[in-house]
DNA sequence: AAACTTATGGAACAATTGTTCCAGTAGTTC
DNA sequence: GAACTACTGGAACAATTGTTCCATAAGTTT
């Protein structure tokens, strides 16, 4: 039979990392604390340390769930279609009203900078956008990928974020020639 | 005449701020502490507090500092003609030999997107390298921008960081049409 | 040299940190 | 119900933090 304890103490340690993803949006890494942490979560101080060995063991599993989510959020804007205007909306909704949220995974995203054991973690979604696309031309994909972190970079450190009006023509300019980026296999 | 003790004042001022990048490289913004910055630098404990407001102050400081020289690296990559080569020669660098640094850079980066009064100081090379360049195509000088920066980026993350002959094609993609992006004076 | 400004650097402060300890509770299995 | 396991949560630890204070030193101006 299934122990109930152990179900529960799942539980409680993902609302623990959550605790500590919202924390990060809200103070960034530095203030990430045992305590700031517990407060969040609604537990008891010595929690964040009965689950987690130590505060680097936190970030680092906070940092493989934010890269699950991302990732989940990636496949989904490909499998909508990956029109110019459909990337542009993501783009625009990231650095507005989820302005938090994406700051929050860069900072997460520099922490693998200095963990080799967490870039595996932070570099998921490139992986995988690459395998789900199949791009024609490997060299123009890897140039729209990155333009997608620096858009979203410059983004969050401009006066007032871009919409999607503006982000539009630069996506279509990235992405010029095809006006999605699915797989070949509907244009093969 | 000059006080020789606020120029010696100001020396200290600018190593404790070099110290600082230091730290940052070595620790992120995570170690910056008085204790270690003061120990970084070889000052007493008491010095950086006696010549910045606080923590804050400094990392601003440092951030104005790093700004400003990395203004003065992207306009000599301009002026000494910005082709393709070159510009994979210096992505190369800043995450192979100058890593640490880049990090640095990035992290202080993020800084401003929690501080508004940074913004400016972080962005400046970007609206620098507009006016330096004066693109004839905006849209595609915007795209290419954000592309150094995803490049650089999830260079950082890499198992093994790219070289100049990764590099040199997604940017001559990015710059295609052209073969470098000297001012218009040249093109018109 | 007297009066001033600026810089130095050690001592000390309360506050907060990560972490350990441990007695207690509440579920689970036998 | 006894033995076991998973969780709770407060108390306490030394260590480190940002910052203040202050007596002294050094340099500048008069």
């Amino acid at each position: 039979m299934v122990d109930g304890r152990k179900a529960r103490g799942e539980k409680k340690r993902r609302s623990i990392v959550e605790a500590t993803l919202r924390v990060i949006e809200r103070e960034g890494v530095v203030g990430v604390t045992h305590r700031s942490v517990a407060r969040e979560a609604g537990v008891p101080t010595t929690a964040p340390t009965y689950y987690f060995a130590s505060i680097d063991d936190l970030l680092i599993a906070t940092l493989l769930w934010v890269a699950e989510e991302l990732c989940d959020d990636m496949l989904q804007i490909v499998a909508s279609g990956g029109t110019a205007r459909e990337i542009a909306v993501s783009l625009a909704r990231a650095v507005n009203e989820n302005r938090a949220r994406t700051l929050a995974e860069y900072e997460l995203y520099l922490l693998a900078g200095r963990r080799p054991e967490l870039k595996a973690a932070a570099r998921r979604w490139l992986d995988l956008a690459v395998e789900a696309v199949r791009p024609a031309d490997p060299v123009a994909f890897r140039a729209f990928l990155a333009a997608v972190d620096g858009l979203l970079i410059q983004g969050l450190i401009a006066d007032v974020a871009p919409n999607e009006e503006e982000l539009e023509p630069i996506v279509s300019f990235l992405i010029r020639g095809r006006d999605d980026f699915t797989p070949p296999a509907r244009e093969q």
